[in-house]
DNA sequence: TTCAAATTGTTTGATGTCAAAATAAATGGC
DNA sequence: GCCATTTATTTTGACATCAAACAATTTGAA
């Protein structure tokens, strides 16, 4: 079903139902929504190919902006990543066994471990990354520098009303 | 970590990294992503109790919505609630055992059949909906109704766009 | 020094999802 | 009317994720 025809068919059908409640808010959360989702599972598409998903993607890229080193702690990335601990021993698992990275020890404390980035874990980065910033540019082509602008600031608007909620729950 | 600071700290050191790539465009749908995400799971936080989690939640909002009547097919409500046909089917199984819907055999399909709102599902989705329309509202109150226009038009501009790409993949 | 508390990464168990196969029934061209 | 095709739902198998329990190690206060 078209996304778009949904969201104003769901706000319609529950302002009948529920007139005593206001839905204009939650439309726009619902579109949000269905644009990242969207949005996301476009992008995971771009990069399927390559024999990562975005989780994947997202430890690899985590250490290839980590400058020359390309050496982070999985708490580091998991942190970076915003994934749960067990969370990043399964990607870091894949994508060990993808030759991806690799796992050294940490010689400063035994409880912990160094991941590196391998040459090929670097050149799979490199090449998602580039195909994923397409995509997004691709996608908001239509819109015009101002336009991309003011979305901007009001999305950091939000951000900012999010945060408040994550420290303050 | 901080979203917002990881999105410019992300934008950044990428910048630094792949120069000859652009990330303005990337900048807005991490912003979207994580926005989504954040209020999403703030949204299941507020549902928790409830004992229903999102994914239920809108198989009970598309029966509640669907009139007096709270009957709708498998088929219709997978289309409504974007899921997948296994997917649904595992919801109204949770949500059969709850007790808040039923399934009934469709008298001209026998392949199909009718799922219908009980009482107290009905009570759980109003009480949902309550909670979450407040919490979008909540989410949106430090914007003016202008902005929150300029907001909905502009997602509304994406979400086309997005229509665009999915039916021309 | 000693040992309780905190930290790090992994394992385990559960959940929610999807794709594909399976099952059952309706439909339509001949 | 027959039978191949389509449609509706469930089952199966796989996967990514998380929370909680766990094992190993470090830290810090008495």
């Amino acid at each position: 079903m078209d996304p778009q025809q949904l969201i104003s068919e769901t706000l319609e059908t529950w302002a009948t139902e529920r007139p005593d409640l206001n839905f204009e808010a939650m439309g726009v959360g619902l579109k949000l929504d269905i644009i990242a989702t969207t949005t996301m599972g476009q992008t995971s598409d771009k990069i399927a190919d390559l024999g990562i998903n975005l989780g994947e993607f997202d430890v690899l890229a985590t250490l290839r902006r980590n400058g020359k080193n390309g050496v982070l702690t999985p708490t580091e990335i998991a942190s970076a990543a915003m994934v749960s601990p067990s969370g990043l021993t399964h990607r870091l698992t894949q994508l060990e066994k993808m030759g991806h990275i690799i796992r050294q020890n940490d010689p400063n404390d035994r409880r912990s471990s160094l991941v590196r980035l391998t040459p090929q874990g670097r050149k799979i980065a490199d090449q998602a990354i580039e195909r994923i910033s397409q995509h997004a540019t691709q996608l908001v082509s239509s819109f015009s520098a101002d336009e991309v602008e003011a979305l901007n600031t009001v999305l950091d608007k939000v951000l900012a009303m999010i945060s408040q909620t994550i420290t303050a729950p």
